[in-house]
RNA sequence: GCUCGGAUGGUGGAACUGGUAGACACGCAGGACUUAAAAUCCUGUGCCCUCAACAGGCGUGCGGGUUCGAUUCCCGCUCCGAGUACCA
């Protein structure tokens, strides 16, 4: 028979699920390899053709280490708690938990028909309280933890609690809130227990604070940083406004140093690590304490100055007024009776502005004038208080020094406002037109620094203010701690309830604390969570939080439930831990490149703190795949004079010599661009009487790159395609594609060359009749040459990750072959073997053909470079790197012989015309070059 | 604005450390088989000049440079994509 893709693939994947062929278990004997996919969210709409890539190239690599003797962890779950299934809940009432049921099953049945490797009884669901109990019990652990500075790691409070009888808040270095108290051993012992939880939570590495939230109100909830784009939602695109709650945060900034210093340890696209550095934001630099002009300082009863973060300290001579963002906490304070009104009115200005247009708006200078001054510590000078709205609250402490010379913004700000613009540094330039932020040169105008260079004043400063108590090198991180509730229904409960207004985490044994049912999906009248509805949802005398946990709580650690996903007395064993350690291949999207994957490396550094898990990081290599977009085709519609549309459709290539209009059409009814009319008429039965305006016979569809969406009739569903050509083809297809990382639009006209690939391969094995037949013979010389080149061809393609290469280098080696009749059975053994990780299922199915068993751990064949090697060459030859010529020479004659060789050449001679012959270039044993 | 990535035939793309640019596939054209179609197989296919062959010229976004030799390295630009954005 010929290749009968259906009834292989099926009777394969039938096979591997009942015995079990990839299940995995912890095997000493060999080295262990752990391959990871991003788990998806089981969306209703299904796989379509973009989601497999990362999947089909994740498991060819692991197929791949598998036959290379590795003991391979290749999991997948889902990571089912999220948005939309509770969206779809309010709108129809049905619990979340159903419709993600519904949804995994589909899933599942299209992962399935791909032929995946997976290990299906490690599987994971974010969502089953199996699984949440143990995200409950990592918030546990950081509700329990603390961040010492001095150990540089998180350890569990009663360290704290020592230090604090031993000797107080001085006691302690640690990432904490701003406003801790100082207090003595005596003065611990004295406060009472709620005083003690209160300034523990001022420690702790996950706390609740009343903060400035993103808040969507269209959802109905608070959002993390990450998941708000431009002023709007990630998911929904609705507008976040910023608001003051009470609310769950987790200690990320404790380890931003860590965070960063990780990224040059692991294997990952510079993309990625460039987004993750700039999210953490690390800026060197110094604050500084002004100090608030006496007249006003009556005012103060805390504080009497005003602290700047500068990364240029050097310039502190240069300063010529000080910039407060609108928000700052002093300005009220600072605003002199006369400049009250102006001030005011600024503030109100500004607040008018959305976020959006605060940051689309940057060239238009706005500011006003508080009244008040501050003294340089440094020369004693006044210095204006100003405010404006390009300081920003949230960065650094909220105020700035501004320098006209050294900082464009400044410079700005200063001509706008007529403030004077001091020169500093002898090599800057004029500054008629823009500030000058070079660091050359030697100072000037700057008093005790005169005549230093940058590296030498940076420092001095630095030591100055220490010393003067004004001021000290400091470094400033942009990264923010991450908002850790949610007020939604669907996700993990948060195992904390209150008493007295204060949070307790309920006990280990109490886990998992199990999401309530509710009558609706809704916040509850007063406007409390959904949670707020359940009845009883009560922890004896306390309420449990109403909050639950947000979506990358539950993918913050998934990969080690993966490593003993059916453990009940542990997160995963030690011995599973201490196996599988770390994940050394994931692949997935980079859009998680500062959500997902910088938290994970967060609790995967404080687990490792704890000592839970063995590694610093968890993810040893990254890859991206790229974005799979769609590709619309589009029909012409022909528009009247009034502008309304006929019932006449014109082709594209005609379509400039009509007024039209274009329309979408489905792409699975176009073929290489032209489109199906019958099907057509079907597919738009308003079109079944319209007139076609072709060209040579056949209407031509326009072709547009836009994202895959159903409302485009560009999205191209795998199962079609397994249908029509088996998932071995849909695969490889896949992989052919182009480069992993690359994004690219799905386009599938070129699907049957690999279709046809894979029918060659099938005919190699059989005779004319379409019965099996190999034969014994001796391998001949061209045939390993074929065999031994694609051995080494896709070892190398695969360890760096370029799939699409070996594609092609397999449908040589099968001409090859082909075309050397090759039925020996050595050579086509081997052969099953090295496609084997991309074409699985006719592999599987030749291989027992051959009468073998165990393909999936079948040694992966022994590259010989002898079987490449040539003696005798035709080969080109160009002079003066111009003229090519064929000379015949023997690769093993020496450099000398060589060139006795070339100078003999009849056809050389003529051309060298007695010119002298300088130099022969040779690469690897060949001569390419002569030069004369 | 800044950071990163990219630009190669009609199309997707190949060329791994500079060494025959365009592998492989799609498409297109022609042919074989067939009553016909499908399937399969064969041939051609970067552009220009040429009836054609031979030969030649031009060719990896643009302009320079290094080199015997550049898609690859360096400098300067243009365009496209992604991320980020008043971060002091």
């Amino acid at each position: 028979m010929d290749y009968q893709f259906k009834e292989i693939e099926q009777k394969w994947q039938k096979y591997w699920a009942e015995n079990g062929t990839f299940k995995t278990s912890t095997d000493q004997t060999k080295p262990k390899y752990y391959v990871l996919d991003m788990f998806p969210y089981p969306s209703g709409a299904g796989l379509h053709v973009g989601h497999p890539l990362g999947y089909i190239a994740s498991d060819i690599f692991s197929r791949y280490k598998r036959l290379k003797g590795f003991n391979v962890l290749h999991p997948m779950g889902y990571d089912s708690f999220g948005l939309p299934a509770e969206q779809y809940a309010i709108q129809t009432g049905q619990h979340p938990a159903i419709t993600t049921e519904t949804n995994i099953a589909t899933y599942r049945r299209q992962l399935d028909q791909i032929g995946f490797s997976f290990d299906w009884s490690r599987e994971v669901r974010t969502s089953e309280p199996g699984y949440y109990k143990w995200t409950q019990w990592v918030f546990m652990q950081l509700f329990n933890s603390w961040y010492n500075l001095e150990t540089d790691r998180a350890e569990d409070l009663t360290t704290l609690i020592e230090k604090f009888n031993a000797g107080g808040s001085a006691e302690v270095k640690a990432v904490c809130d701003e406003d801790i108290n100082t207090f003595l051993p005596s003065d611990w012992a004295t406060f009472s227990e709620e005083e003690k939880q209160e300034e523990l939570l001022k420690y702790r590495l996950t706390y609740l604070k009343e903060s400035t939230v993103n808040w969507c109100p269209a959802l109905g909830t608070v959002l993390a940083n990450d998941e708000v784009k431009d002023g709007f939602s990630e998911r929904g695109g609705y507008p976040v406004e910023q608001k003051k709650m009470m609310q769950w945060s987790m200690r990320i900034s404790a380890y931003a140093e860590r965070l960063l210093q990780g990224l040059n340890t692991i294997d990952w696209p510079e993309p990625v690590k460039e987004m993750q550095r700039n999210w953490i934001g690390k800026s060197i630099g110094a604050s500084v304490k002004f100090e608030i002009e006496l007249t006003q300082k009556s005012e103060f009863s805390t504080q009497n100055y005003i602290e700047v973060f500068t990364t240029r300290v050097d310039t502190i001579f240069g300063v010529s007024f000080i910039v407060l963002a609108p928000e700052h906490e002093l300005v009220p304070a600072l605003t002199t009776e006369a400049q009250k009104q102006t001030v005011e009115q600024y503030i109100a200005q500004t607040k008018k502005k959305s976020e959006l247009d605060r940051m689309a708006d940057t060239k238009t200078v706005s500011g006003a004038f508080t009244g008040s001054y501050v003294v340089n510590p440094v020369n004693g000078e006044r210095v204006p208080i100003w405010i404006a709205d390009y300081v920003l609250a949230g960065y650094g402490t909220g105020a700035v020094m501004g320098v006209p010379s050294g900082d464009q913004r400044d410079w700005l700000f200063a001509t706008h406002f007529n403030l004077p613009i001091i020169q500093i540094l002898d090599a800057q330039k004029e500054m008629a037109t823009e500030a000058d932020a070079t660091k050359e040169g030697k100072y000037v105008n700057s008093g005790f620094i005169n005549g230093l260079t940058y590296k030498e004043a940076t420092a001095f400063l630095n030591n100055w203010l220490e010393e003067q108590g004004v001021g000290k090198a400091k470094v400033n991180y942009r990264m923010r701690d991450a908002i850790f509730g949610r007020q939604r229904y669907w996700g993990e409960p948060i195992p904390v309830y209150f008493k007295n207004g204060l949070p307790y985490l309920i006990k280990e044994e109490e886990l998992p604390l199990v999401l309530p049912e509710i009558d609706k999906y809704l916040p509850t009248e007063s406007g409390e969570p959904p949670l707020g509805r359940a009845t009883n949802w009560k922890h004896g005398e306390g309420v449990y939080e109403l909050s639950t946990m947000p979506g990358w709580a539950g993918s913050s650690w998934y990969w080690y439930r993966y490593m003993d996903s059916q453990n009940k007395d542990e997160f995963a064993s030690k011995e599973a831990i201490a196996y599988w350690k770390d994940v050394d291949l994931y692949i997935g999207g980079s859009e998680h490149a500062t959500g997902h994957l910088l938290y994970s490396r967060f609790w995967n550094k404080f687990l490792k703190d704890l000592g839970h898990v063995t590694e610093e990081e968890p993810f040893k290599k990254l890859i991206n795949q790229g974005m799979i977009q769609g590709r619309s085709n589009f029909v012409y519609r022909v528009v009247d004079e009034e502008g309304r549309g006929t019932n006449t459709l014109v082709s594209y290539g005609l379509q400039k010599n009509y007024k039209t209009t274009a329309l979408h059409v489905d792409v699975n009814i176009v073929e290489h661009e032209i489109l199906n009319i019958d099907q057509f008429k079907k597919f738009r039965p308003e079109f079944a009487e319209a007139e076609f305006i072709l060209e040579n016979g056949k209407y031509i569809c326009g072709v547009e790159v836009e994202k895959m969406s159903k409302s485009k009739f560009n999205v191209v569903n795998p199962d079609v395609l397994i249908d029509n050509y088996g998932a071995d083809t849909l695969r490889m297809y896949e992989m052919f594609l182009g480069p992993l990382e690359q994004s690219k639009p799905w386009n599938t006209n070129g699907i049957e060359g690999v279709f046809k690939f894979l029918r060659k391969f099938w005919r190699l094995f059989h005779n004319e009749e379409w019965q099996f037949n190999v034969n014994d013979s001796i391998p001949t010389k061209a045939e390993l040459k074929a065999l031994h080149k694609i051995i080494k061809k896709v070892q190398d393609d695969v360890e760096r990750f370029s799939f699409n290469t070996s594609v092609s280098s397999f449908m040589i080696a099968v001409n090859e072959l082909t075309d050397l009749k090759c039925k020996n059975r050595q050579i086509l053994e081997d052969l099953v073997v090295v496609l084997s990780p991309y074409a699985p299922h006719i592999c599987e199915e030749l291989w027992s053909l051959l009468g073998h068993t165990n393909l999936s751990i079948t040694p992966y064949p022994t590259f010989n470079p002898a079987y490449l090697e040539e003696n005798e060459f035709a080969y080109p030859i160009s002079v003066n790197g111009k003229m090519k010529m064929n000379l015949n020479l023997s690769l093993s004659l020496d450099e000398s012989q060589v060139k006795a060789a070339v100078l003999a050449n009849e056809q050389l001679q003529g051309y060298l015309e007695g010119k002298e012959l300088k130099k022969i270039i040779f690469v690897k044993g060949k001569i390419v070059n002569i030069v004369v």
